[in-house]
DNA sequence: GTCTATATCTAGATAGAC
DNA sequence: GTCTATCTAGATATAGAC
């Protein structure tokens, strides 16, 4: 909580044993460095993520169901922005961590890559293989640094379920171009639900 | 230099001194702080980046000129990437710089959007305005983290040309589904011989 | 397990001679 | 303008009593 409000770096570790009410020696008896507290949240995060990364073979291909996956996925990084916020620094200072990430990202990669997959086999999709790549190239962005970058407009980072739906729908519309005209329809009319909903929220 | 190569939180002001030949004692004499320092190129780094926000009226809608658009303001971005790099910690900083760079970020979103309108006036591009919006929304999340992104898997933070290549076809690609038959050949065919040709670099 | 007190270290920044 | 030497603050981490 902590990190997500201050960002890690301006974190102490003083604050962190003042904010739980034990003492700083205390803390130290429980983690072995501060490091070890962000490695402790990130395989909370992990373990809670990895569920979200295997796209079961029988993966409906509804608009509603890949909003809904976009919707946990997202939720789940938003309780961990800290996390994407100061992703160089994170994972600088920590080589295991950085090599934990990385390979998030490309299972991450992967699961993008095996949903687009499967709607190019049930003829949903249809793209070219360089178009394929940059595409993925293009989605990645979106789900590692859409927290990070609301943030810097909005402060609030996902809390706000406003920005979520954008992300959302940012994301889906990256994909649209590329489908067939009747899932293409089907896309479209689901983000522009939910942006009217959430439009309506202010 | 240090900045880019280090991370800024992970260089210390005696380094600095170290690295220019001259004492901690006399760096203080130039500059009053390290966030001096920090502001200080980013001074430099705004006016460089000043003319390339200017889209000239009579701006030319070729896919060859967008092209080298992107990349004079990418490779610019590029020798500032420890800003983009660091970008909650150094604004957080310092509220100076969070506004410069919230200002920066709303012109160059002005500018994407006024190029998208002059692609609509001249019949070059169409779409809808709710899509226009999230359009922007990625085009700016490409262009705003394209960098510490691609330095996640590589280190060289775009001085690879072949990193610089995918950002901006990567940007491209998100236009070109947009624009008319003609257009988005031309695009097209201009990305894949600049993909092809970086391929043919490694 | 929990505390208080403190060690240690390193960063940014300053003082004052030259 | 430039230097050396040093201050100061604040952060991580430890020692040792309870």
């Amino acid at each position: 909580m902590l990190f997500n409000r201050l960002g890690e770096p301006n974190v102490t570790t003083n604050l962190i044993a003042d904010e739980t009410c034990i003492s700083p020696g205390n803390l130290y008896y429980h983690f072995n460095s501060k490091q070890d507290i962000v490695l402790e949240l990130f395989k909370r995060f992990a373990v809670q993520f990895e569920p979200l990364l295997d796209v079961p073979a029988e993966l409906s291909l509804h608009a509603q169901d890949l909003w809904f996956q976009l919707h946990l996925s997202f939720e789940l990084k938003g309780h961990f922005r800290f996390l994407y916020r100061n992703l160089a620094d994170i994972t600088a200072d920590d080589s295991n961590l950085n090599r934990a990430f990385k390979g998030l990202f490309l299972r991450e990669r992967e699961a993008a890559r095996n949903l687009l997959s499967s709607l190019e086999d049930s003829g949903a999709l249809s793209i070219r293989k360089t178009e394929k790549e940059l595409l993925l190239n293009n989605l990645m962005l979106s789900l590692v640094y859409w927290i990070p970058f609301s943030e810097l407009f909005s402060e609030s980072g996902l809390e706000d379920s406003d920005v979520q739906v954008k992300a959302i729908a940012g994301v889906l519309q990256m994909v649209m171009p590329y489908l067939r005209e009747r899932e293409h329809i089907e896309f479209a009319e689901l983000c522009d639900t939910y942006l009217a909903h959430s439009r309506a929220d202010d």
